[in-house]
DNA sequence: AATGAATGAGCCTTCATTCAT
DNA sequence: AATGAATGAAGGCTCATTCAT
C-alpha cells in the first residue's frame, strides 16, 4: 500500500546474486573433479555433492537435472579452451604464442585434467545433442580466434600467405587435440611429439623450423 | 582296441568352439552398438544383450565380467584401427595409399561408428589401466606399421629423407584422430578439414600437394 | 543479539534422531520377521523392505550394508536374552527364578521366534566373524549376569557351595541352548523335557527337586 | 524273440548302481564342504559342483533340486550322529562311553564341522518340514538307542535306578548339543565346558564324579 | 537457501534349473 | 551318464530425483 512497498519488496527474500555465483562455481569445481576421475556417466551426484562439500538437493537448486549441469561445465571448458588460444594472440609473434601455449599446456599439472575432460566432452557430443551445441559453438568461435592470429601473422610476413587462415585454424586444434589424447597411450613421451608437430606446422606455415 | 579309444574321451558334451566364436562375435556386436550410442558406463548389460539378442546372462558366459566386455570390444577395435593403416602400405605409392585409407574412413557409413568409440576408448584409456594398455600395444603396433610404410617411401623417393619415420608416424595418427573427433562438432565439412590436413601432410613429408 | 543465536545454526533441515530411531527399529522389526521364517540369507532386503513397510533404498540409509543389519539384529537380540537371565535375579529366590525364566520362555507366544533366531544367531556365528564378536561378548556378560545369581543363591544357603558358578552357569546357558533348539524336532512335548532338564540341574546344585 | 532277449535285456543300458552310489557320495561330500563353509542357502549348487569336481547339471541326475540335496544330507549328517551315540553303548561301561565320545567329538578334527552343519540342521527344521521330519525321526532313534544303553547301565547298577531312561537322554542329547554350539562364542575352551557337563550329567545319574 | 529423508527404477551379477549333445 | 549352453528370476546395492523442514 506504501509506495516504499513498490520500490523494496522483492516478491521475498532478495536473491544473493553473488552467493549463488560461488556456489554455483563451487559445485561446477566437485562436479570437475568427479567427471575427470569417472566419466561423466559413472560419478554420482552424490559423489559430486560430497566432493564440492556440499548437500545433494542443493545441487538441484543450481541445476535442474544432471544433464544440465554436464552442459554448463561443458561450456565452462570450452570457454577456457578459448582463452588459451587467446593467449597465442598476445604473444609479440606466432612462433613465441604457439610455443607458449603448448609448453604451458605440457608443462601445467592439471593438463591431465583437461585433456581427460575435452576428451570425455567430445565423446559426449556425439550423443547428446545440447552438448554438440555448446561445442560446436565454441568450436567456431576458437577457430575464428585462431584465424585471425593466423592473419595477423600473414600480415606480419611472419608465415605464408597462401595458406587460408580458418581453414589452418582448424587443422591446428584437431591436431593439438589428437596430440593431447595420446597423453596415457603414447609410447614415448608427448613432449618429443608435440616437438615433432610443431615442426609440422612451422613447415606448413612457412616459418624456420625450431 | 578300436583305434578312437586313443582320442581324447569326452565325458558329456564337447566343446563346440565354433558356436563359441559366434555367440562371441554376436555379444560384442551388440556391445558395440550399445556403446556407440550410449558410452561405455551408461549402456547396461541388459542393453547389450537385447540388442545382441541374447540372454544377460548368457553374457557372463562369455566375459566375466563388464569391464572384460569393454576391454574385449577395445581389443577388437584396436585391431580395426591397425589394418586400416596396413591398407595404406598396400597401395602402390603412399601418395595412394593415404588418400585411399582417408577416402575410406570418411566415406564408410560407419564412419560415425568408429570415431565414437574411438574417443570412447581413449577417454576410457585415461582411467582403466587394462583398457590403456591395450590401447597403448595397439598404438605402438600401428606407428611401427606405418613408420615401415614411410620408410619404404622414403626408399622410393616419394617423401624427404630428412623426416624421422617414427615420430612423423605418431603425429600422422594424432592428426588423424584429432580430424575424426571434429564429427559432430566441425563447423564445416570434414571433408574439407581432411583435405586441408592432407595438404598439410604432404608439405611435411615432402610431396607435392594435391 | 537474540539468545538464540548462541545456539548453533542449523543450515537446512535438522536431524530428527527421534524419529530415526524409530524408522530404525521398524526395520529391524520387518527383519527380524523375514529371518524367522526364511532365515538371514535366504532373506531379501527386498522382503525386509516389504514387511517394514519401508523402500528398499531407505534401508541403506540405516544400515550400510545387509550385513550390518544382521549384525545389528544379532546385537538386539543378545540384549534380549540377557534381559531374561535379568529376570531370574529379580525373583525372591532362585528356584523362583529359573522356574519364572523357563515358563514364561516355554508360555510366551514368541517363543518359536526367539529361538529360531537364536539358531540362525550360533549357526551364524561359526563363520561371520562380526557377529561372533557380538554373541562372545553377550555371551561373556550373561554368565556374568547368571554367576552373579548363583554366587547370591549360595550366600542364601539355596544352592551347593561347592560349584563353580561361573563354569555352571556356562552349563546352564548350554543347556537352555540344547533344550530350545529341539523345539521343531522333540519326539514330545518340550515342557517335559524342560521338566526333566530343570531335575538335573536342581539335583546339580543341590536344590531339592521340584 | 530269441528267449535270450528277454532273459539279458536291461530296458536300455543297464544302470551300474555301484558307480551312481559312488557319485552320490562324491557330490554329499562337496554339498557338505559347501554348506559347512556358507550355510546351505548362501551355497550355490555351481560351488557345490566345483567342490565335488563335478558338473551343475550332473548334480541334477542325482538330486531332483536343491531342496532334495539338503534332506539328502541331512539324511547323512543324522545317520553319523546316531553311530556316535552308538559308540557309547559298545564300550564297556557308560562311563568310559560317555567319556569316549565326549573326547573323541571334542578331539576330532571335523568337530567344527559337524557342529556347525548340526546348527544349520536345527535352524533349517524350523523352516523346512521335510527337513524337520528327518530331523526328528533321527532323534527319536538316537533318544531310543541312548535309553537303552541307559537301561543297560541301570541294569549294572552303574546308575541310578530312579531316573526315566528315555528323558534323561533327551536332555543328554540336548545338553550335547547346547555344548557344542558354543564353539564359536564360549569365552572358555569348550574342554572346560564339557568337563563341568560331565560332572552334572554324572551327578544326576548317580555316578561318582571324573 | 540448504539440508535431511525418502523412493522407484535401474545396475551388475548370480542363482537354480532346463535342454541339447 | 555326463557335460556344455542357456535363461528367467532374483539379489544386493546405487542412482537421479523429489519433498518436507
Amino acid at each position: 500500500m506504501s509506495p516504499k512497498r513498490d520500490v523494496k519488496k522483492h516478491l521475498g527474500r532478495p536473491r544473493d546474486d553473488e552467493a549463488r555465483a560461488v556456489r554455483r562455481q563451487q559445485i561446477l569445481d566437485g562436479a570437475r573433479a568427479c567427471f575427470v576421475q569417472k566419466g561423466f556417466h559413472a560419478s554420482s551426484i552424490a559423489m559430486i555433492a560430497e566432493e564440492a562439500g556440499v548437500s545433494v538437493a542443493n545441487i538441484y537448486q543450481y541445476f535442474e537435472t544432471k544433464d544440465d549441469l554436464i552442459v554448463a561445465l561443458v561450456e565452462a571448458e570450452v570457454e577456457n579452451d578459448l582463452a588459451i588460444v587467446r593467449l597465442i594472440g598476445e604473444a609479440s609473434s606466432l612462433r613465441e604464442g604457439l610455443d607458449a601455449a603448448m609448453v604451458r599446456l605440457i608443462g601445467m599439472a592439471k593438463m591431465h585434467t583437461v585433456v581427460q575432460l575435452r576428451l570425455e566432452v567430445l565423446a559426449e557430443s556425439f550423443r547428446n545433442p545440447a552438448v554438440a551445441t555448446v561445442v560446436q559453438q565454441g568450436e567456431e568461435r576458437t577457430i575464428a580466434q585462431l584465424a585471425q592470429i593466423l592473419r595477423a601473422a600473414q600480415a606480419n610476413g611472419e608465415i605464408r600467405t597462401e595458406i587460408k587462415p580458418a581453414q589452418s585454424a582448424a587443422v591446428i586444434l584437431a591436431l593439438s587435440d589428437g596430440l593431447l589424447s595420446r597423453l596415457p597411450i603414447s609410447p614415448r613421451p608427448i613432449r618429443e611429439l608435440a616437438h615433432e608437430a610443431v615442426q609440422v606446422l612451422f613447415s606448413h606455415l612457412g616459418m624456420k623450423p625450431v
